[in-house]
DNA sequence: TCAGTGATTAGG
DNA sequence: CTAATCACTGAG
């Protein structure tokens, strides 16, 4: 199976981010495991406009890596203890990231990367040629719901309800 | 409901 | 250096 291109990546995150559910990510571990899940809950994270998204504070050496082309891994710590994974999509310099929040089987962001082994060490792995985690097409198109981005209070009413979540309920 | 947990950031 | 913040989780 093919895995997703750079062009893929390289749009606006609010068109790439509903396009990734039903789609497979896939994580090879160093003893040659693989483990595939199916897309189920990401968020969208829009340009330093949106008072959600972490590049509304300016470039950092956290963030440095959504201000680069799409395809790229933004992986952060929150609360101290949960590894966050994000995919950069749209240009260079034009920061944007998905949250991807669940996966078939495994719901919650700080679980998904706790299964899947994910750390500070995936911080701008390229999906694109990475040999341990990437995404493929599946060739299914599900139907789609939208609705708040969770625990994103601190941005102010208008950036807190922007219905910029979007899930699928496959079985 | 609420504490745990530590990287990251701005500010002195 | 200090102190505040935080795209969450699990226990009760």
């Amino acid at each position: 199976m093919q895995r997703f291109s750079k062009e893929f990546y390289c749009r606006d995150v609010l068109d790439v981010a509903p396009e990734m559910l039903g789609q497979r990510l896939v994580r090879r571990y160093s003893n040659g495991l693989v483990e595939k899940y199916i897309v189920t809950e990401v968020e969208a994270y829009r340009g330093c406009e949106d008072l959600a998204c972490h590049a509304s504070k300016g470039k950092t050496a956290r963030t440095e890596i959504m201000y680069s082309e799409g395809g790229r891994a933004y992986v952060y710590l929150i609360y101290g203890m949960h590894w966050m994974l994000n995919v950069v999509t749209g240009d260079k310099n034009h920061p944007q990231a998905v949250l991807i929040r669940a996966v078939k089987g495994c719901y919650g962001p700080g679980r998904l990367t706790r299964r899947l082994r994910i750390d500070k060490s995936f911080y701008g792995e390229d999906f694109t040629t990475s040999q341990r985690i990437w995404f493929e097409p599946t060739g299914r198109t599900p139907a789609i719901k939208a609705g708040p981005r969770i625990g994103v209070d601190y941005a102010g009413e208008y950036w807190a309800s922007i219905p910029w979540r979007f899930w699928a309920d496959i079985d």
